[in-house]
Order: structure tokens, then sequence, then C-alpha cells
RNA sequence: UGACACCUUAUCGC
DNA sequence: GCGATAAGGTGTCA
């Protein structure tokens, strides 16, 4: 089975603020472009939500997945073993719980190797991400990112 | 005594590249021009020595001063107080610290207001020392901006 | 304290 | 359409 490659950025204005992600799946001589905007989210959830996106596109168990993202925030908490530690304490006091729970969900099914790239490369795949992000994030037909909205409420009710 | 005001405006072609500043301060029905260019300097020194350059020319401290700029690097610093926080941290990791420096220096002596005013704007004070500025820098007789000089060097002895 | 990312504003330009 | 000169901030982690 081929290597897949998986391309992901995400963008929020403002952030927080409109946001969107985008995520390009590619294998062989076939590529899947994905992007969405969202009304109120944060660019670290956008970064994560295109992983996710992008895994949960896989159509079959067991892929061998490389991961490319520019950022630091989601690869090194795969790749130092971070969520796994989140993991083991709940989520305690860490940022979005929801969407890495999702992630390690999707995450688990196939065999993932995160990969860090700087962001503004001119790497081709990455600059698409971009665009996809940001065009998803100035369109129109903008999604609620609930995940953000129940921190935010759960956020108020402690102070 | 009555109200100054001095209108201010900066240039440089290419960025950092030659530039030049325009001043105009009003007393009364009196006006003075002030202008000069440089062979190498930025937008935002120009912007900054148009502001010194105009207040260093009052002859008598003391004075209420209106200063119009379409800087925001120049009006923000002093009307948001940013400049008086650089000067107690020794303008660390800041820049243009010679001419902020000179610029508190007369600051000091009068009681100067700053105000934004939009570029463009069909504001003719500000139009006029535009064409000053541009002037100026198009000209011959350029000087030498030693202070974005011992900048650049020092940059360059750093990396 | 550091790192990465996301921006926001203004001006100067090419 | 692009970049440089400058500043301010948040989202997140160690």
């Amino acid at each position: 089975m081929a290597v897949v490659e998986l391309y992901t950025d995400g963008a929020a204005r403002g952030n927080p603020g409109r946001g969107g992600y985008g995520a390009i799946l590619k294998w062989g001589a076939h590529e899947k472009e994905m992007s969405a905007g969202y009304k109120l989210t944060t660019n670290n959830r956008m970064e994560l939500l295109a992983v996710i996106i992008g895994l949960e596109a896989l159509t079959r168990d067991g892929c061998e997945v490389e991961v490319y993202s520019d950022s630091k925030y989601v690869v090194d908490a795969v790749k130092l073993g971070w969520v796994f530690g989140w993991q083991k304490k709940g989520f305690k006091d860490k940022a979005n719980p929801d969407l890495w729970v999702r992630f390690l969900q999707v995450y688990k099914k196939h065999k993932v190797r995160m990969n860090w790239i700087r962001g503004h490369n001119d790497h081709p795949y990455n600059e698409r991400c971009d665009v996809l992000a940001t065009t998803a994030a100035d369109g129109g037909n903008l999604l609620t990112d609930t995940g953000y909205l129940a921190l935010q409420i759960s956020s108020k009710g402690k102070s």
C-alpha cells in the first residue's frame, strides 16, 4: 500500500475570529482538497481540525500517512507525545479537548507520522492549503465551531 | 500664547532607499516650511524626523503644539505611551533609538499633542508636506542618515 | 524565558 | 499583485 501524504493549514482572522482550514490528501496521482470556514474559532483549532478532517477522509484503515503541518502545537503534541500525557490526565487544563479526542480516535486507525514544515516556505502544497484555509475563512456559509463556543461558555462559568 | 500647528510627512523610495521629510510650522498667520533629503533611510525614520525637525524649529520653550502626522508608528508611540516604555528598557530591540532619544529631548520642552490624520486625505497641509518630502528625496544634495547606517552596521555585526 | 502559528493597524513604496 | 518599515495583540505548548 502506498504512502499517503496529507498537507494542512489553518487560519483565523483576528484570532480568535473568523477562521478556516485547508487540507490536501495525496495518494499516488490522486489528490483531494478539503476546506471549510467557521464564524468564530482560533488559529490552533483550525490547524488541528485540518489534520483531523484529512485523516477522517481516508476510506480504509491502516494507512501509512505522512502529515505536513507548520503548527508546532499540532506536530509536537503528537511527535513529542504531549497529547498522550494530556489524555491520561483527562485533558485537565489543556486546550481543545474535543478536537484532541477526535484526533486520537482517527489517529490510532492509521500509521501516522507528523512532519513540521516552516510556514511561508514556498512549498506549493502548503501554500495551496493556506489559500484554501483563508478563502474558506473569508467566504460565506460559515459554520459554527461549537467546540470553541462550549469552551468559552465553560471558562465564563468558572470565573 | 497661541497654539502652534505642525504638519509633517516622510517618504522613502524603495524603503529602505532615498528619502526625505517635509514639515510645516504654522503659528498665527506665519508659516515655515522645512525639508531635506537623505541618500539611504527608511519611511519611518523620515516620518519621525519630520516631527523632530519641526519641534526643534520652535524658538521658545513651553509652546502648545498640535502635531499632525499620518504615521501610526509615530503618533501612537507617543499618544499610547509606547515610547516611554521603550525608554525605560533602553530601547532594547526597538527601532530608531537615536531619533527617539532626540525626539524625547525636544518633546519634553513643550506641550505637544499628537494627532493622526489619514494619508491621501486631500488635507492641503498634509499634501504640501508630501510634496516637500518627495521633492527633497528626489533632489540633489542628499544627506547621509548616519543613524540608519549605524543601525545597519550593528545588525550585521550581530549575525 | 523560549518556540511555532495566527493575526491587527498604519505608512512607505515596487 | 508583491514587499519593507514599524508597532500592538492572541492561541498554545514546554
